[in-house]
DNA sequence: CTAAAATTTAACCAATTGGTTAAAAATATT
DNA sequence: AATATTTTTAACCAATTGGTTAAATTTTAG
């Protein structure tokens, strides 16, 4: 006997996540996500039975993709500093490749923060920290770099890749950017960035 | 002949403000603008005609603060390092008073970049930048700073201020931080940011 | 092959939404 | 004070929205 239709399913799945990312929850419409998916709307209902249920289900993946992301980069046995130029490279890549997810989820986020603090009340932060805080506090200790802390170094290494991204109307806007400038540009900073936080740490 | 009431119309332009800035223009309704203003919701048409006419006044308000904000202290006749600080220290504090506005602009201006496109058009590069990149240039020249464009040095600044504010819910989230705690970490960086982006450019 | 189960659809529904209309109320003018 | 003008309101409207229902269609099981 055949459960629900893996595929259609995911058809779904596939196209709501595109309609969210672009449009956000309030913004998105199940006739536009059942249009995406080349289905009837009440379909969306048997398969989700709501748009906030569909709606978690993609966040909850996006969030989810976040932090494996985040947690796995730093848990790699690296040297501090080509730890962060790695982690820089691949987060400007991967933004580069995900243009309206990262709005997608600090918007979301901001609208009802409740979801995003209890998840992570689950998490303990060495689960995504504690290799990494292990590792700066050792450096310090070295003498190798200044005093800061694993938490601000993370905060700030996040601020330099992801704000640029966020704010990309209003980059462009600004400096009079073409979408193709703009994207030179965030190639370019893969080493500025890495090097302008390695400067700012390094004795 | 009394035109029309100044008061009452900024009276709905506050309550419009307060309320797209907490849910953005797709999740803001007129009903609830008008709740918020304790008028009826016809006389939100009477003064603004519709919606939308309503929240290009409030999100051109806010853009037009941002932008005279941030123009304004890139103008001033200060040395490069404590204009650093300057910025970075009033940026914190003032986006420590409007929680939701960086994010309503941010998520605004992403669902529709053309309009914040157009409006910078007209803006030429050196009215925002125009003092400060000289200053950036004749430090680089003098050997005191790295080498580094205006450009960039302002799009570090700004992401180091502004992301983690937008950020909120999940630094708090991972760091496992109350309000109180969050706040008092924001604060913290006022000096500590500024510390870290003078370490990054000075020789 | 038949019947049961699952999937998909078209039609429908109640509530909400932005906006309109006309009357009531307030203010300004003469 | 009477009248004209402006502001404000309650009632109304058409369209849209998320969701429901029942029938049609497809798939599965025996």
């Amino acid at each position: 006997m055949k459960k629900k239709d893996k595929n259609t399913e995911q058809v779904i799945l596939l196209a709501a996540r595109k309609v969210f990312i672009e449009k956000g929850l309030a913004g998105s419409r199940m006739q536009d996500i059942a249009n995406q998916a080349g289905h009837n709307k009440a379909l969306l209902h048997y398969y989700f039975t709501s748009k906030n249920k569909l709606f978690d289900i993609v966040f909850e993946q996006e969030i989810g993709s976040f932090f494996s992301h985040l947690a796995g980069i730093l848990a790699e046995e690296l040297p501090l500093f080509e730890k962060i130029e790695k982690i820089v490279s691949l987060d400007i890549d991967r933004l580069t490749q995900l243009p309206g997810m990262p709005n997608f989820i600090i918007n979301e986020m901001n609208q009802n923060p409740d979801v995003i603090l209890k998840r992570l009340k689950k998490i303990p932060v060495e689960m995504i920290l504690g290799n990494f805080q292990k590792q700066v506090n050792a450096e310090i200790k070295m003498g190798a770099i200044r005093k800061i802390t694993a938490q601000q170094l993370l905060i700030n290494i996040q601020s330099l890749c992801i704000f640029p991204f966020i704010a990309r109307p209003m980059v462009r806007g600004i400096f009079q950017m073409d979408e193709k400038a703009y994207l030179a540009m965030m190639q370019k900073r893969k080493t500025e960035v890495a090097a302008f936080i390695i400067n700012a740490i390094k004795v």
